[in-house]
DNA sequence: AGCACGCCGACT
DNA sequence: GTCGGCGTGCTC
């Protein structure tokens, strides 16, 4: 009897497929194989073998194995495994995700060889109005170890101009492979992070790779100089053979953060993040498959890397909500770096100036170990935050005098400050004071907001754009006006008031060319006089030395919102842009304006010790029985019309009814309308974890056998980020 | 997800 | 008469 492999396909399937192993051949988990599907090739990943047939199916062979090795190491399976079923997930496009597309195609593991184009023939057959084609021609005779097609490029030539020496056989490509760059040797990185007293008590907690497993919160105050402390870190504990991954949200992958890691590392430092194009991709992911010891920098899905050496885990601003994915397969990068340092017995490290609530009820039940940095490295102050009530003042553009005057105040002793908007765009709202009317989006429950610099109405949460007009589109009243603040409205207010001095800003609009965010920071860094108005962007990783005012526009949204996550979110956002403040000798200032500053989450935020906050959010938690102390599940509903939605979510409501479990809903999500889609959603809140999970399993199958209309979709949410 | 099968409307 | 619309069902 010939032995069976159970094999997942890259397809939203909640099911595994038999196939019988050829004789000769020899399959193990993780590993890569081609079969016949239905009436078409697929590549698959192997999950088990020697596993009992179903009955009264013929089962097909598997065609072939892509590679003798498994595609997927054991570590790597295990915590995709694991997350299929935590996050009750199709365990097909959990394992597909963790492969660079090449492979998941069915392409061979092997890097594109590069080609290396030199020179054939001489110049002088051109024509002499090929002047282009002469010059690279001339570039390619004096290059006879060859060229590659991309620097050819990256010098300004075209491909047609490589195209029409090629057909006038006046150069070759050779195939020969590039092969691995040589790594610096490590000699010349020989030099380890000085640390400050503060920083050498911290790192002398931190255990050891060999000590095993162990999770670490590492509470570092803004401009407490963690990375030093992470490069130290892996300075001195991670040999020369080991790999090393750290986590960083999107937007702190920037040059600069890579620049410092390669002062220490050298190329040992790889990076992995959203821009790199496929062949990138597959050439560093055969890297850490291979073993290479290499020290990985990366966002989100870097957690799923087929790692073979790993010994230690960083994970950086470890409370940031882009580490949870939003849509399809959504895993936690953060809680499942904390797993697979579990599966590799290795240390991880979370590092934040404002932990997650998750992360600091897990160092006060000493599943972690809670180490502290509460000294701001070059004796820098810790900046003061103040309260300003603008509930009797009179705003200018959402600035109150006194934030202007100190503004102002600042410019003239040649310092800058930061203005925080929480939206971009002119004005979230535009507003006819004759009719009341509001422009919304016509295919979403929201409005729409005023972009005046492309004068131009713009839906946030689908792509819908339209004109802006002058007047009421729907009376033609011209008292047709913005309501609300947007960064592009600050900017102006400011550059009126200020007509000197640069006013600065940086939201996703002023960023989106590539390259621009250096500029801006170019700029910025001159640290001549000058104001940044921005959004959350600003309180994200960027280091601003001359700024000592920070002027928080509105602090207001977060404090009665319906998501529970919405305080913890205000407070880490305004101690995060706070932190941007002094980071030099001078001490920094920040100004909250709010409507509401007897509140006593706003209160507390003026004596600025994150954690006596962070116990105050948490027994909230605890009376409101919310996570981290139950564990929380959401069951969405997507339809064309929301009726349909409700109805399905109604009718798996009973099947949720257990002890130990609430149940809300089901209900309209907050935005009820998105991109012409009606959503809906069904909250189970669990005081057992393993219960809520089989819970969710029993519901998938269930619903797995049931037929839908064809509109009607539904997915899981395991630990949401977001409960609107 | 693909892909085929299938059963109704407007075309050469 | 058939070309093609997308509803339903299946893939070891």
């Amino acid at each position: 009897m010939s032995s069976i492999a159970r094999i997942a396909l890259n397809r939203p399937l909640r099911r595994l497929f038999d196939y019988r192993i050829p004789e000769g051949l020899s399959l193990a988990p993780g590993q890569r194989v081609q079969i016949p599907f239905g009436r078409q090739q697929a590549t698959g990943l192997v999950v088990d073998t020697n596993v009992q047939p179903p009955e009264g199916i013929t089962i097909k062979p598997v065609s072939a194995a892509a590679e003798d090795w498994p595609a997927l190491p054991p570590e790597t399976f295990r915590l995709l495994s694991w997350a299929s079923d935590y996050y009750q997930h199709p365990l097909g496009e959990c394992l597909f995700t963790a492969l660079p597309t090449a492979l998941r195609r069915g392409r061979p593991a092997k890097e594109k060889p590069v080609l290396l184009w030199s020179a054939t023939g001489s110049p002088d057959t051109l024509p002499t109005n090929a002047r282009k084609q002469k010059a690279l021609l001339g570039w390619l005779i004096e290059s006879p170890d060859g060229v590659s097609e991309k620097e050819i490029r990256r010098a300004g030539y075209t491909r047609a101009q490589i195209k029409a020496l090629q057909d006038k056989q006046l150069i070759e490509a050779d195939t020969r492979n590039a092969g691995h760059q040589t790594t610096s040797s490590p000699e010349t990185h020989l030099r380890t992070p000085q640390l400050s007293p503060a920083q050498q008590e911290a790192a002398s907690q931190l255990a050891h790779p060999s000590e095993g497993f162990g999770a670490s919160l590492l509470y570092g105050i803004t401009g407490s100089g963690k990375t030093e402390l992470y490069l130290h870190y892996l300075k001195t504990n991670l040999e020369a053979e080991q790999q090393a991954l750290v986590l960083v949200p999107e937007i702190n992958l920037t040059p600069q953060t890579v620049a410092r890691f390669r002062h220490y590392f050298g190329d040992r430092i790889v990076v992995w993040h959203s821009a790199l194009n496929d062949g990138e991709r597959l050439s560093t992911w055969l890297k850490i498959r291979n073993g290479e010891p290499v020290i990985l920098i990366g966002t989100r899905s870097a957690v799923l890397l087929p790692f073979t050496k790993l010994n230690a885990i960083i994970v950086d601003e470890e409370h940031d909500s882009s580490y949870k994915q939003g849509e399809g397969f959504r895993y936690s990068a953060r809680d499942m770096a904390v797993y697979r340092a579990h599966l590799n017995a290795c240390p991880v490290i979370l590092g934040s100036a404002t932990p997650s609530l998750e992360s600091y009820h897990n160092a006060q039940q000493q599943k972690y170990q809670l180490i502290r940095l509460e000294e701001r490295a070059g004796n820098a102050l810790p900046p003061t935050i103040s309260l300003l009530d603008i509930r009797s003042r009179p705003l200018e553009g959402g600035m109150s005098q006194p934030a202007l005057d100190a503004i102002r105040k600042t410019i003239d002793s040649g310092q800058q400050a930061l203005v925080f908007v929480n939206r971009r765009g002119f004005a979230p709202i535009m507003m006819c004071f004759d009719c009341g009317h509001m422009v919304e989006c016509p295919r979403c429950d929201t409005r729409l907001t005023y972009h005046r610099r492309d004068r131009a109405m713009r839906c946030h949460h689908c792509d819908y754009q339209a004109a802006a007009t002058e007047h009421c589109p729907k009376c033609e009243s011209d008292a047709f006006k913005p309501v609300g603040q947007g960064t592009e409205r600050t900017e102006d207010i400011l550059a009126a008031t200020l007509p000197d001095t640069p006013i600065v800003r940086v939201d996703r609009d002023s960023t989106q060319r590539k390259g621009s965010i250096q500029k801006i920071l170019d700029t910025v860094n001159t640290g001549k006089p000058c104001v940044l108005v921005g959004t959350q962007m600003l309180a994200k990783g960027h280091d601003f030395p001359g700024v000592t005012l920070v002027v928080v526009v509105n602090a207001d949204g977060g404090l009665f919102s319906v998501d529970f996550r919405a305080p913890e979110q205000l407070l880490q956002t305004l101690l995060q842009v706070s932190g941007r403040a002094g980071r030099g000798q001078m001490p920094g200032k920040v100004m909250v304006q709010t409507c509401h500053s007897d509140h006593p989450l706003l209160q507390t935020l003026c004596k600025g010790r994150y954690l006596d906050m962070a116990d105050q959010l948490l027994a909230e938690r605890e009376t409101g029985q919310f996570p981290p102390f139950r564990a929380m599940a959401i069951f969405r509903a997507e339809a064309d019309t929301m009726e349909q939605g409700l109805q399905l979510l109604d009718s798996i409501k009973p099947l949720t009814q257990a002890p130990g479990i609430d149940v809300w809903g089901p209900l309209p999500a907050l935005i009820a309308r998105r991109a012409d889609r009606h959503r809906s959603q069904l909250i189970l809140n669990a005081d057992n974890r393993k219960r809520l999970n089989i819970l969710l399993r029993d519901i998938c199958n269930h619903l797995d056998q049931r037929k839908l209309p064809g509109n009607v979709k539904w997915m899981i949410d395991v630990d949401p980020q977001e409960t609107g």
